[in-house]
DNA sequence: CGGAATCCGCCGTGATACTG
DNA sequence: CAGTATCACGGCGGATTCCG
């Protein structure tokens, strides 16, 4: 429902914000460019997330190109993950967006302090 | 429910994402450094967004110390937004992951389409 | 081990109506 | 014009169970 004529880029950047502005999916990017390969339950334990929507993230990871999936059939059966070339170049973005954070968190934090004390007034 | 031990850092990205990875959030700042102050009508025309988010995202905003708020008790009332310094130095991380993705789009639609064709068998 | 399927609570979001 | 308040809905996400 976006205006498109006063604000073309709106849609795209919408888009774009839908897939990169999930949680998990950044959360689980970050892990796989940090340790390379991960095996499923790995990821799991790493980032504290449930096994429903840890499946779910990485089918949509796998789907957008980000992510490779290697099957072993072993018994018991190994999954691995890791990035691909696309994958790589999106933490690129993703850490500057981190490191900003990072860089203005006690800013952010003492501008709320401030905040919340002049609304209890 | 984050395991801290294995990945110490994923506590501060989540406070991060947290905050950055709204949708409306992002989409006002970007209107706001495009536009330099806008009112707040102007931005919901704009971003096509609901009274009540756009009201909810400024207070935030406005808040986390991102966007100036000024209020002219004329008849009928004013009042106008702007982005702060740290409004303005946020814009930039978040451009680059705009710009990294329209870069990408067309070769994220490209691995969908071979990925949900490969699905359906 | 690596999922898929089901159930379900919570809450982000939009629509609507009201206020100053 | 710039909000606030209320309601209703859809979907995210966790817990649980079952399978190959």
């Amino acid at each position: 429902m976006l205006d498109d004529e006063r604000c073309p880029d709106c849609k795209r950047i919408n888009e774009v914000l839908s897939r990169v502005g999930d949680r998990w999916s950044v959360l689980v990017v970050i892990s796989l460019a940090e340790y390379g390969t991960m095996r499923f339950n790995e990821l799991k334990r790493n980032l504290g997330i449930s096994q429903r929507m840890l499946s779910l993230t990485l089918k949509e990871l796998e789907r957008d190109g980000l992510v490779n999936r290697t099957y072993h059939p072993t018994i018991p059966p190994k999954v691995e993950y890791n990035l691909t070339e696309m994958g790589l170049s999106f933490r690129e973005p993703v850490s500057a967006l981190g490191f900003w954070a990072l860089e203005n968190l006690s800013r952010i934090d003492a501008a709320r302090e401030t905040y919340d004390e002049a609304v209890v007034k």
